[in-house]
RNA sequence: GCGCCUCUAGCUCAAUGGCAGAGCAACGGACUCUUAAUCCGCAGGUUCUGGGUUCGAAUCCCAGGGGGCGCACCA
């Protein structure tokens, strides 16, 4: 350590030989005019106090908030420990007595107080004039206030960083909700349900991770850039490629990429994948997110059932420690197993409409008119069930139910039923009146295949705009032989959601998809 | 894309046709155990923008912009 130009000690200028504590103090080292920009003038000029310290590039904080109040719980009000620990983080709120400071200094941990008093602290006077949402890292015992709050009394301190903006109203937050997404960064300090929810969903996805490593899935990863949208019925986002000189449309499912993988050998596989749909914002709907796709070889849409609900429930079960849950007020029991219907059983118990796929023509088409469905040119019997289903019953359906068997001309990818004709083995769950997943007994003869991508392609001709693209390539994988394969995409957004008690997608996606904004 | 609601100090919010305000933050001061500290003082505004009605507009009307919700579309 230079004895010139090392202004913090070995604590703040990092090398190998942390001590416990400041070999010197952060306050030696040489100060420097700086130009600052005042966010709230209109140009860059000097504040009236030109001298600054400049930041350590690094520093070894040596415990947490959260880590100092578990180790030292039964510290008694008054009580010392003659223990010193450097904590770091942001200074969030700030009491002055006089000459002593109280600071409330908050790690991702959680919060410390910081007490700081004339006659011990390093620069009080500096200290006290601190902004609130500084960084600032601090040395000192850890002691108990004699009014009971567990704190570090500061001996030495250093600013790390300096907020030039503020947080919001500090009992308050913030509460506009365009600031909040667009500066999640203030959002996340203002917000404390913010952090909450943001790391609970990092956990999530985590936790599903395991979950599926440990039994015996696969994780990959497979294009975002498809040469033809597939997988789903979306509108994709366009973009180019110059050299190739070829248009490349972002993903919109990565399932049948994930099928591949299968024919290829991958038995279980599963892919959590940022998906990309070119359609309307809503509290529900964000052009990018996550979807969590797995395959099965060897399984049904049966086990597919099973996997989802021992997933969610165990999910609950590890991050709210039970599996009766809240959701919007409501409460909801995510237990396994969950209930099986028909789609067609669940129109007749929730409208007393008793169709089916061999319901007459005019029948049909006089129940879509009373259900308030406008039947369009070019739908079938199919479709028109499927509209049927989502406008009189789907959003009466708070579940979790395993709505099963949707009719084979809305579903191209999924295998005949093996005993309901014109039917295939699909389930989507509906969980608090939302559909959560969406999954197959995978189709697996490449005839088939063909057969449903021709009537796609019909479809699209008469002016379905979403209807599936032929997947030539697709069909030569089949040909190659998919074994029976059970498939499943969960919306992980809105299982996040549903975790977390948040109403709005936007609410569990850090940087969600807004109009841009003029900085000016 | 259509409909409804909304926009006031850095933040959170008042003021409904009659002098634009409060709390917090900021700034100055007091205070040796605070907890959203307290107390005193001081400052802070293109009321989203433009137009109109009116003696007078944050308030009413029209147009535009940002945002929210609903519809449509979807998971």
């Amino acid at each position: 350590m230079p004895a010139a130009g090392g202004r913090a000690g070995a604590l703040f200028s990092g090398g190998h030989g942390w001590s416990g504590r400041l070999d010197r103090s952060p306050l030696d080292g040489h100060r420097v005019p700086r130009a600052v920009a005042d966010p709230r003038g209109a140009a860059h000029h000097l504040r009236a106090e030109p001298e600054v310290i400049e930041p350590p590039y690094r520093l070894e904080p040596d415990a947490t908030a959260a880590g100092l109040a578990e180790r030292y719980a039964e510290l008694e009000a008054g009580g010392e420990t003659g223990a010193t620990v450097t904590v770091a983080g942001r200074m969030m709120l700030r009491r002055e007595m006089g000459k002593l400071a109280f600071a409330t200094l908050r790690d991702s941990s959680g919060s410390i107080q910081l007490f700081a008093g004339a006659k011990w602290t390093a620069d009080f006077d500096g200290f006290v004039k601190l902004s609130l949402g500084d960084w600032i890292a601090a040395t000192g015992e850890v002691v108990r206030t004699r009014t009971g709050e567990l704190s570090v009394k500061v001996s030495e301190w250093v600013q790390l960083a300096e907020a030039r903006r503020s947080f919001g109203d500090k009992f308050r937050g913030i509460s506009d909700v365009d600031t909040r997404y667009r500066q999640r960064y203030a959002d996340l300090w203002a917000n404390e349900d913010s952090r909450r929810v943001l790391l609970l969903r990092s956990r999530i996805i985590s936790w599903t991770r395991r979950w599926l490593e440990d039994q015996g899935f696969v994780e990959v990863e497979t294009p975002i850039f498809h040469p033809m949208p597939g997988g789903a019925a979306a509108r994709p986002f366009v973009t180019h490629h110059n050299s190739l000189d070829v248009d490349l449309y972002l993903r919109i499912a990565p399932e049948l990429y994930l099928k591949r993988l299968v024919v290829g050998g991958f038995e279980r596989v599963y892919e959590i994948a940022r998906v990309f749909r070119n359609e309307g914002l809503s509290p529900r709907h964000n052009p990018e997110f996550t979807m969590l796709e797995l395959y099965q070889a060897y399984a049904d849409y049966t086990d597919m059932m099973v996997l989802v609900e021992q997933m969610v429930a165990g999910m609950a079960a590890e991050f709210l420690g039970t599996t009766e849950v809240t959701y919007g007020g409501r409460p909801l029991s995510l237990g396994a197993p969950w209930r099986r219907a028909t789609m067609t059983e669940l129109i007749e118990e929730h409208s007393g409409l008793k169709v089916d796929l061999g319901t007459e023509a005019e029948e049909l088409a006089r129940v879509a008119s009373g259900a308030g469905v406008r039947v369009e040119p070019g739908w079938g019997p199919g479709k028109v069930l499927l509209e049927i289903f989502e406008k009189t019953t789907e959003a009466a359906l708070w579940g979790p139910v395993h709505v099963m068997d949707y009719p084979k001309e809305v579903s191209p990818l999924a295998r005949d039923h093996r005993s309901r004709p014109g039917y295939v083995e699909r389930f989507e769950s509906i969980v608090a009146g939302r559909e959560l997943c969406n999954a197959f007994s995978e189709l697996i003869d490449p005839d088939e295949q063909r057969a449903r991508f021709e009537e796609q392609a019909r479809a699209k001709a008469s002016g379905d705009e979403e209807a599936m693209a032929r997947d030539d390539d697709y069909v030569r994988a089949l040909e190659y032989g998919l074994p029976p394969t059970g498939g499943i995409g969960i919306g992980m957004d809105r299982l996040v959601m549903l975790l977390t008690d948040s109403d709005a997608i936007r609410d569990v996606i850090a940087f969600p998809t807004l109009r841009p904004e003029t900085l000016s």
